[in-house]
DNA sequence: GTATAATTGTGAAATTGTTCACAAGCTGAA
DNA sequence: TTCAGCTTGTGAACAATTTCACAATTATAC
């Protein structure tokens, strides 16, 4: 595999929920034609994306959607489940737990760490929470694959520092700052204020620019 | 203006963050070399995507840090309030409500919206909750700037067309799908299942590639 | 069996975004 | 005032990403 972009990373994810909806309604073909419509992007964009992976496609008809699907699944590890930590039971953190989505993913978060000894030894939604001092252990001893940082700003990266000693080389961070992570890790950030920040910025500026 | 990137914008905020750290740290010059080094970015990145707004700066010396921050304030209209309102008060919803760094940055949620009646004409967290149904009226009343869609995958699209033909032009979504808005309205959409594939793929192919 | 219509897979071209490299300009010291 | 040491602002070079355009290949109709 040669080095493949964020962008198409996350595009694959798109494709993926697309064939999901065209299985759901009985398609057994779909084009690059028909993924590029549901996602609003060109049909060359889409087939780029897929050949970076293979060849996955019949010239002259199309990709079989469920095969495709399952593809797209492989590649993206979504063939099998991973065990995932969430540090900070906050309401961010809480509504992490509830999202539906991970679990239907996959994504299945074995234990949560939080400060707060009111929280601590309890369990939350039916997931027990752990004294965040004991981060590394709880993190060996439920094989973690990924962490989950809904922790306030100021002390995410101490958090995160301890994830990676614990030797977990995936985290995803809510907290509103960026935080440094050793190369081999693979870092992902949500940032919500700064999306609606991205808002105001074009709602201010809409006068001045183009756009398409 | 030129046409200004995605990506700039999201730097843009970045710098304004770090900005409000440097000012508190007490320096009153802040240069590109700073500025990037905190967020992992080269000197000269920082340097064009100032450009693209203005010469800030002074030659020699750098920036200065609060008149910096105060120009990019107003760059990405953050020198002034907006009314947000947020449809689907369910556990997403209700965490956004709780967002402090909204408020912090002068987006004030107004009105929340629900479908569920046990929900409506209640307040939640001190905001009142309206009846979908009745989302036009409720986003003129309350001059709402940008709405935050907090509501079930399947429904999401059709309650943006409502939003869309209400007049609002910005909209952030969190439901794990594209929805696709009318070219003048401005749409961002945090999918955070999607980040968690992210990090999937980089655990499952990590052998294979070269990451830096 | 042949022609027609469709759609993939992919180099090449075009576009967009990032980094380089350096002139211009400021500060402070002597 | 002049010089040394910085740092900005920016055109040009470079790199990455997207789009184009078309040969290759398949299905289907006649």
């Amino acid at each position: 595999m040669n080095k493949v972009s964020d962008s198409t990373v996350g595009r694959l994810s798109m494709y993926y929920r697309s064939l999901l909806e065209f299985e759901k309604k009985g398609y057994k073909i779909v084009s690059s034609k028909d993924l590029a419509k549901t996602e609003k992007l060109t049909p060359a964009q889409v087939r780029k994306d897929l050949s970076s992976f293979g060849s996955f496609g019949t010239r002259g008809l199309g990709y079989p959607a469920r095969e495709l699907k399952e593809k797209i699944a492989k590649i993206l590890g979504l063939d099998r489940s991973w065990n995932v930590a969430l540090v900070g039971v906050g309401n961010v953190g809480s509504a992490l737990v509830s999202y539906k989505e991970f679990q239907k993913q996959g994504f299945n978060i074995k234990v949560l760490f939080d400060n707060d000894l009111r929280k601590i030894s309890k369990s939350h939604k039916g997931i027990p929470v752990s004294d965040v001092k004991n981060l590394a252990e709880g993190l060996k001893k439920n094989k973690i694959d990924m962490v989950i940082l809904a922790v306030p700003a100021q002390s995410v990266q101490e958090v995160a520092d301890r994830v990676v000693s614990a030797g977990v080389k995936s985290i995803l961070n809510f907290a509103p700052v960026q935080i440094k992570v050793p190369n081999d890790v693979v870092l992902r950030s949500v940032n919500m204020a700064m999306e609606l920040e991205h808002l105001s910025f074009y709602l201010t500026n809409k006068a001045l620019m183009i756009r398409s």
